[in-house]
DNA sequence: GCTTGGCACTCTACTTCAGAGAGTGCCAAC
DNA sequence: GTTGGCACTCTCTGAAGTAGAGTGCCAAGC
């Protein structure tokens, strides 16, 4: 990283043969050499030749060698080189789509989508795959109900969609009597029901508020309840599913127990990883992050596959796949792809 | 395992030499040589007469060698004569259960007092903490409400305790208003409050019936659909919480990757794991599992100590520290007991 | 000027060998 | 019953040698 020479865009050369290296890399794990370029390249060069190109490959830094005398194989570099302009991703075959379709049923609570999708992934690439929960705030607000604990905790049961239940324990300023809130309840839930959480907290309040100035102590009570219970109040307790972590103690390039602690870790804590994932929420499409690009170490020697979810234009969460750099990127995108689509369309609330 | 001689009782000497090998193999790890017990063994014995007390153990089961020129480390036989007969459990400092105290104050939801355990019981031992949760049918009904979803489908939701809600759509056999679902609602609401789903599940139901014989049609709706909710349908969906499994990959005797892969896929996939803590539920106080005693392969080299937990008597559930079979015993038993019981303490209720 | 075969060089991986060290089992002596 | 002695076995370590793979460079060829 001291220097980096090769900023003169590559030959036509010199990126078929990274590509076909990073291939071959991908398929064998081994570090790839003149030689064995020469025979399935497509190219008729003989190894010294290739042998010229990829020292020019490796001065600008998109291919390295362990040692002396082995073969080169991808930097992360490299690979973002290959993912970005030389990858053609393989269409899924019709069969996969309907298979998932079934597993990834409609009419199944969010839970348990998520879990499957996240299933899904895992069993299709034989990797680990993390969906994050979708973002609770979209949900259409159906019923409020409030159940008085004590003078002033005030729990309050919110449903959304079709059977999703929240609930949260409120403080109030003032207690209130069980007929009160009642009538606050009946209130809220036909002054709500249809919009969404994110509606209410992103103004509706407010309007109603500036509107209608308090006619009647009833409405200042809802306001005042209401205002408590959709307070934003930070925990955004995002989280995510993640499954078949096992898989990827199989992976020779994360063999050491120390690499998979490491990584491990980090799945346990959470944090990192929800970071990362929420850095795709803002692009849709298919994102990659490879290796050391993360910014984590335990991510050294791991990619992210990751797509946004959405139904009806709303992005919901992210999901993915977590393997080793050395994946097969072609198979591995569609899959997140498609996965994505139909977690979407499956969560779609009008279903 | 072909044939088992020695069942004759063990000698004054052999039990605490088994007792001192035990003791020094947790500590270094090493298997353990006739010549090093010499030392600290306390009894004033040469390195041969030594040498033939532990043939005599070997030969009964308890100590085997890896190979012929090394010490000998305990089998699972061992360790479990270890455990049962020759332990002497070291009392906690004070300290610890102050502190525990603290990290584990009441007040909390159930879901956090679990997850707290849990990380407590890795923290303290620096293996991995499991905590199944309570078993909710334990909690006290404060409140019934019904929401229709559909012509015959409905969304019950079960306010347990303090704040704990249950949700559950269930399907009746015939359509139902929504005026109809408010009487029955108030009416279980009125008739269970203060009662556990145990109760109600284990005959409050069939008894209202068979007293009153559906003296009008509102008791028949209310018992038609309380017997739907109340089904105990198989599912209990059993779970546990587990923490801290990254410090199993430290330990020499797991850090073969196949293995840890082994016990990792068994947490992940769970039933094997709570089969396991349900056989705990039955004895009461602390209770380990050595290495294949489980009967699950994963679990060789593995051991399991555990203890319910329960408040007013009442058994909620099982937790426990999942190590290498090497483990201090006399150090991690004290901690997985006191656990135990703050948590049950915490859990209490009326608090 | 690009391409190519040839060649010396380097580094890893594997095997073999020998010696050190640890621990055992057995036996004869106490 | 206990002990010192001794031959034996097995693992571990390091050294040394070999095979194999791949490179870099150079001079010759198209």
């Amino acid at each position: 990283m001291v220097h980096r020479h090769g900023d003169e865009p590559l030959t036509e050369r010199a990126q078929h043969l990274l590509k076909m290296l990073v291939h071959r890399y991908i398929r064998d794990g081994q570090p790839v050499g003149s030689r064995a370029m020469t025979r399935d390249g497509g190219l008729d060069l003989s190894a010294a030749s290739i042998r010229n190109v990829m020292a020019d490959l490796e001065e600008a830094g998109y291919i390295q060698s362990p040692h002396t005398s082995a073969g080169r194989i991808p930097t992360d570099r490299g690979y973002r080189f290959f993912v970005d302009s030389l990858l053609s991703v393989r269409r899924e075959s019709g069969l996969d789509a309907d298979n998932l379709r079934i597993r990834l049923d409609a009419g199944r609570d969010t839970d348990s989508l998520v879990d499957s999708a996240s299933n899904l992934l895992s069993g299709l690439t034989h990797l680990a795959g993390v969906v994050t929960l979708p973002r609770r705030d979209y949900g259409a607000i159906r019923h409020i109900e409030f159940l008085p604990l004590s003078e002033r905790r005030i729990l309050a049961i919110l449903v959304l969609n079709d059977s999703e239940v929240q609930n949260r324990v409120i403080e109030t300023d003032r207690p209130y009597s069980p007929a009160e809130l009642q009538q606050v309840s009946n209130y809220l839930s036909l002054e709500f029901a249809g919009k969404s959480v994110g509606d209410v907290r992103r103004g509706l309040l407010e309007a109603m508020q500036a509107d209608q100035q308090h006619v009647n102590s009833l409405m200042t009570s809802a306001i005042a309840v209401a205002r408590e219970l959709f307070a934003d109040d930070g925990d955004t307790d995002d989280d995510f599913v993640i499954a078949g972590e096992t898989n990827l103690m199989t992976f020779a390039e994360l063999s050491s127990v120390e690499k998979l602690k490491e990584l491990f870790e980090a799945f346990g804590r959470k944090r990192d990883i929800l970071h990362l994932l929420d850095r795709c929420l803002s692009a849709d499409g298919v994102q990659i992050f490879i290796g050391q690009e993360s910014g984590y170490r335990a991510f050294d020697g791991v990619s992210l596959v990751t797509s946004t979810y959405q139904s009806d234009d709303q992005v919901l969460g992210v999901l993915g796949v977590i393997g080793p750099t050395r994946m097969e990127y072609d198979r591995v995108i569609p899959i997140v792809d498609v996965t994505a689509r139909l977690l979407g369309h499956a969560l779609k609330p009008d279903h």
